[in-house]
DNA sequence: ATGCACAAATTGCATTGACAAATATAAACG
DNA sequence: CGTTTATATTTGTCAATGCAATTTGTGCAT
């Protein structure tokens, strides 16, 4: 084997590629839209907020799973959105190693602020897609998701 | 709306979160696959060698742009890679600024042993799919791909 | 030729996140 | 009860990355 006998010049780009470059762009998509309504904020302070403001208050370590991070990632997330007093760490009522974390009023004006600024992002990633396309595509990476981590 | 209607306990999952969440479980099971062969190499390093070993030899922009990473980023996975003995350095033939990477002998032993690794990682996330699914996937996902970078 | 704008790689710096150790509390078990 | 084991959060440390500034080199237009 020479050279590339490919036609494309870039991005042979098997699944696991793709997959990163779609998120790349997704997130970046959505955090210049955050930054242009003057919040300079990234992606997991973005989940954090839409959690707490969709289910309510929770643990820490509730909200390390919902959002996918690392527990002691989590405590300085914490930090940041708690100095910007977006949120506030109460104990929790029955546990007192355990934490209840809530959004602020600031937090709440916050997200209903912010919070098309999410469907946007994804509306115009998802342009293109006919809607029973978008379905399938939801419930194909969910299924990946399942296999792997239900798989072995 | 007072509380999450939804029978699912976590991960009402909006896309973005979805694709986070599959990237990150195929590239923890790329990266534990490549422990077991004994292998400590993250999945940017994985992809460098794959497109130096696909594509031959390149310059680091071209490597940055293809795997997706910032130039700086790049310059110190070339010294990673470089220390190990997987690749070096070259000069470029007309432009001095520029460089030539190539793999090494040990470079191009080391893919013939590994790039199965990322082969079976992907084929277990994507048993389940259906081939034809699988091509779906694929074909949705560059669309929205191509919408992100080329839409506006 | 000389200068000027642009490009490739590197380096400094700050941020983020993972992993492991430490701390505090709870629960289980004898 | 007291001891042991497990759980929630925090903190220390480190690796990886992005961005901005720097260095070196190209090529174009005078």
């Amino acid at each position: 084997m020479v050279t590339a006998p490919s036609p494309t010049p870039l991005s042979d780009s098997n699944l696991g590629a793709l997959l990163c470059q779609v998120r790349n762009e997704l997130i970046g998509r959505l955090e210049r839209e955050l930054a242009a309504h003057g919040y300079e904020m990234n992606f997991s302070q973005y989940l954090a907020l839409k959690k707490l403001a969709a289910h309510g208050p929770m643990s820490a370590g509730e909200l390390a799973r919902t959002i996918n991070l690392d527990a002691g990632a989590t405590t300085r997330l914490l930090d940041r959105l708690e100095a910007k007093g977006y949120l506030r760490r109460q104990p929790h009522e029955q546990d007192r190693r355990a934490l209840r974390i809530a959004l602020t009023e600031a937090g709440q004006a916050l997200w209903s602020d912010i919070h098309a600024c999410g469907e946007r992002a994804l509306a115009e990633a998802t342009r293109g897609l006919a809607p029973d396309e978008h379905v399938r595509l939801h419930a194909m990476l969910s299924g990946i998701l399942a296999t792997l981590r239900g798989g072995n």
